[in-house]
DNA sequence: TTTTATTGACAGTGCGCACTGTCAGATTTG
DNA sequence: CAAATCTGACAGTGCGCACTGTCAATAAAA
């Protein structure tokens, strides 16, 4: 077995890996965000992916392994959307608060498989909700910091900022699940509304 | 199989059975309360039962069966002592509502198991998971009929209510996880104070 | 005591899935 | 062309667990 090294249809040894790998990852959140978690099996990922199972071994060591990383893929592109719209929006701190939590929900809104994946099936395995619990706790930082920068002396001290993070971040997930399946009849607009809302009451004195 | 009847060590058939099924959804409670819910296998149960698989399936259908079921008593659990926490409390609204968030946060401080179980491993399967959900959503409901009653005018107009009352349960179940977790140097005093105060700002006008 | 219900122990089956190994065919390189 | 490597298909193994069936020992009833 030796170590791919050859450019096969044009492409280079490590492009074709690297985008093998990408492919396990559509494919694991593809039947995360819509199968759930019990039927995102290794063989399902490879059906799914079209790729076999070597492939998989190729770049995961095990399911969880792959399960963790599409997490963590979805992390990343959270945390980029909201510092991105944080930077983009003008006005007072209410204004920025709200830029941040619009395009939170305008990301799941446009895919609700990465809002399935990362709030709902998450917590299904033990790997995973390690991770699931991190994102929630680094979102629950960056209210902080953000609360912090925007109200300045009226920021509220530690630590009940972070307790108030947590609340404000455990409750903004439970709502987008029960709006993910329905259970809520709201708008998108209704979410931002009552979450920005809630973040301007409760990170301040 | 004849049908249960006769009295056996001086317990009545139906007792006998009663008696299991207490046992087994105990095991279950301290399985899923402990161990997680990968590792609370229907043999799991019946060994920490000290029961065979048929006295098992006596009582419940499956696996997931026994999980809803402990779900289900710790609900009832809970629903009773906030009901009753809510009766004898005296004072205004704020003093209502938390007297009702304290007796539910001391349940979980005397038996930790039952926080782990109805709200981290509440969220594996997806039989449990839609037991969770509807167990949360209960609660909202009771948040929002107490805010209405303690508030009258100024609670909040439907469906506003409805998204404060989940924001507020979900992030109450989220902070209570990070607390269990021992990731938030906090007693269970600054708990209650946190939440009651969310409760009071959060859902009226 | 004889008969029957009740209990516990445990073998045994079936299934799904993770994970490994083999092999022939396709593609590239010399 | 020949040689090396890359790829996909797929058989095959092992394991854990749900779930079923049997049987001997025990306790209660006749």
């Amino acid at each position: 077995m030796p170590t791919p090294t050859r450019p096969y249809r044009g492409v280079s040894a490590s492009d074709r890996k690297a985008q093998r790998r990408e492919q396990l990852l559509d494919a694991g959140l593809e039947l995360l965000g819509t199968q759930g978690c019990g039927r995102t099996t290794m063989t399902a990922v490879c059906a799914t992916a079209r790729l076999t199972e070597r492939y998989f071994y190729e770049s995961f060591r095990n399911r969880d392994d792959l399960l963790v990383a599409v997490l963590d893929r979805i992390a990343d592109q959270l945390r980029d959307v909201v510092l991105d719209a944080l930077q983009r929006a003008t006005g007072d701190a209410a204004a920025k608060g709200r830029a941040a939590i619009a395009a939170f929900i305008e990301v799941i809104e446009r895919d609700p498989r990465i809002g399935m994946a990362a709030l709902v099936e998450s917590a299904s395995t033990d790997a995973m909700r390690q991770q699931r619990h991190q994102l929630l706790r680094t979102f629950a930082e960056l209210v902080v910091t953000q609360a912090r920068e925007l109200y300045g002396e009226d920021a509220l001290p530690s630590p009940r900022d972070e307790i108030n993070a947590l609340l404000f971040i455990g409750g903004l997930a439970e709502l987008i699940v029960a709006w993910l399946n329905g259970e809520i009849t709201a708008s998108g607009q209704d979410i931002v509304d009552a979450a920005a809302h809630q973040f301007a009451t409760s990170m301040h004195q």
